[in-house]
DNA sequence: ATCCAGGAACTGT
DNA sequence: ACAGTTCATGGA
């Protein structure tokens, strides 16, 4: 991890394959986001870590990622934290070398790099939010699932307002932890998502699911299965929690209906493909299929909202 | 109206 | 192990 700290900001020197730009399109994607704001070409996410609750401003100025702070400097010991959180939003422990010469075998990824060079798998880098996050996501449209999070967000989470803009950070898992099903069902959660999420929170709160106990056991098999065991992760979620959060490149939500549907007008298919198909149009993707899928991700919001 | 959404658990065989 | 059903709601 390389960054400096100058006397009124902070400085990240990412990798050389990476485009600010190409990120803040994913991070615009919703206008429903809740977690940061674009103003300007600049991104402003509140951070909470430790007990300091930070306003984070986030700018490129190639080839360098400028944080100010727009309300108030961190303690100097926090300086380094923000940085890691940075680092592994946007990915920047992988080197897209690999990922952009396996893809070279593969022409629909070879266009899809074309269009998106610099682009990174931006990341979620809080297990509980990852997890919920997907759960949240599972069988609805991306829509109403932007919905919820703001809803879930803003009745549980904490807020800052600064010059009239309101900033929040999401619910935490202590918090969650003790809520009922029925305060989400309220906001129109399933019942039976409600029970996943608050079991997540609580499977948290007890100290039984941590990402270092996730992350010390390596192999993605193993992981995998860790993941699934829990009520509510699937093999869907739990691939997409691996991508998102566990940054492990070979992740693959095989059987995500965004994916399919990318598949189909990437390649000009009449219909969706099987998951069989899948697994031979993908041969080439070995160890990067997380950033295939995240480039296909990517490919769905040409022209969004 | 009908089908599908960035699925997973549950039930019956 | 496997297939069919249920959960619940919004959007196209």
């Amino acid at each position: 991890m390389k960054w400096k700290r100058h006397e009124s900001y902070l400085e990240i020197l990412p990798p050389k394959e990476f485009d600010f730009k190409e990120c803040l399109v994913f991070l615009g994607r919703s206008s429903q986001e809740v977690l940061h704001q674009i103003k300007a070409g600049s991104v402003y996410k509140l951070l909470k870590i430790k007990d300091e609750t930070i306003l984070l401003k986030i700018s490129g100025s190639s080839p360098s990622i400028l944080i100010e702070f727009p309300i108030q400097f961190p303690s100097s010991n926090t300086y380094e934290e923000i940085a890691e959180y940075i680092w592994e939003w946007f990915d920047f422990d992988q080197d897209l070398n690999g990922f952009y010469q396996a893809a070279s075998k593969d022409e629909m990824l070879q266009s899809l790099i074309a269009k998106y060079k610099g682009l990174r798998v931006i990341g979620i880098p809080d297990l509980f939010e990852a997890l919920t996050w997907a759960i949240i996501g599972q069988q609805i449209n991306l829509g109403f699932a932007y919905t919820l999070k703001k809803r879930f967000v803003e009745q549980f989470g904490e807020s800052l307002t600064f010059e009239g803009d309101t900033y929040w950070l999401y619910p935490s898992y202590e918090k969650i932890a003790q809520i009922r099903v029925e305060e989400l069902r309220g906001l129109q959660f399933t019942r039976r998502k409600a029970e996943y999420i608050i079991g997540v929170a609580r499977a948290m709160a007890n100290g039984k699911l941590t990402k270092a106990s996730l992350l010390q056991q390596k192999e993605y098999q193993p992981i995998k299965k860790s993941l699934m065991a829990i009520r509510g992760v699937g093999a869907w979620t739990a691939d997409y929690v691996m991508m998102k959060c566990l940054q492990i490149p070979d992740a693959f939500p095989i059987a995500d209906a965004g994916l399919h549907q990318a598949l189909k007008l990437q390649l000009g298919l009449k219909q969706k493909p099987a998951i069989e198909e899948i697994n031979v149009i993908a041969a080439n993707w070995e160890n990067w299929r997380a950033y295939a899928t995240f480039y296909l991700w990517r490919s769905l919001y040409e022209s969004n909202k």
